[in-house]
DNA sequence: CTGGATCCTATCCGATACTG
DNA sequence: CAGTATCGGATAGGATCCAG
């Protein structure tokens, strides 16, 4: 026995390609943390913007339509001057918090021991 | 209000950047693949490439090298002919199995809605 | 305010070749 | 087996300008 951890058992060993979804999704630089940021509820273009901080307006969009097309985020337009145009997440875009939620918990967790970690690694291997 | 799920809050509405961490740690391509190979226990680095699928040798030893410096997974290299070396998750890089495990739970939950979503989108937005 | 279009750069990353 | 070094194409991503 290797781990005590209540794991999750997909296959023999490998990554399947329905994990691969998980990852897929997440590993993006900006999306996750779109997601994140809706958690809330519904919020504007330059909102969310604020809200990620440090995403470009290109990047956002990107994201967005991504999200959109996975059918995690839905886009509804207010006409208007000027336009208001609102994201929310679907209901199966809110069933990504709770992973993501778990993640940032363990960020929370374990931000310090990683970081000191950083500071002092480097001179681990020559 | 705008979600009745228990999700959790760090700061009042933004991204701290503790949460960051975890975004940081995960938005990579291949490392949260490499933490999820290594749930059973200590694997060869040819082992990894295998399980892992898809990843090249330069980019194996690259998530490596950041998942030793992050302190989350331990190299222990045993003398032989040919040389034997195993990498394994440290007791803090176990701790990051179960954020993602609850991603590839979640990805087995919602796998066939993502997918149908894809296949019928693009048309959604001109 | 909400983006799309364009240009340009940094980096990712795979293929190949080579070392111990 | 377990990597490192280098090259070169692909892609990510920021800056800027412009439109509805």
């Amino acid at each position: 026995m290797e781990t005590t951890l209540p794991l999750y058992e997909p296959d023999v060993l490998n990554v399947n390609c329905r994990s691969r979804l998980a990852f897929d999704v997440v590993s993006d630089k900006w999306t996750p943390l779109v997601v994140y940021a809706l958690r809330r509820g519904g919020r504007r273009y330059n909102q969310l913007r604020r809200d990620v901080g440090g995403v470009s307006a290109k990047m956002l969009s990107q994201s967005l339509r991504r999200l959109e097309a996975d059918g995690l985020v839905e886009r509804r337009v207010t006409p208007a001057v000027p336009p208001e145009v609102e994201y929310r997440l679907t209901p199966l875009g809110s069933t990504l918090l709770t992973p993501i939620s778990v993640l940032v918990a363990w960020a929370e967790d374990h931000y310090l021991d990683v970081e000191r970690h950083r500071a002092a690694g480097g001179a681990t291997r020559p």
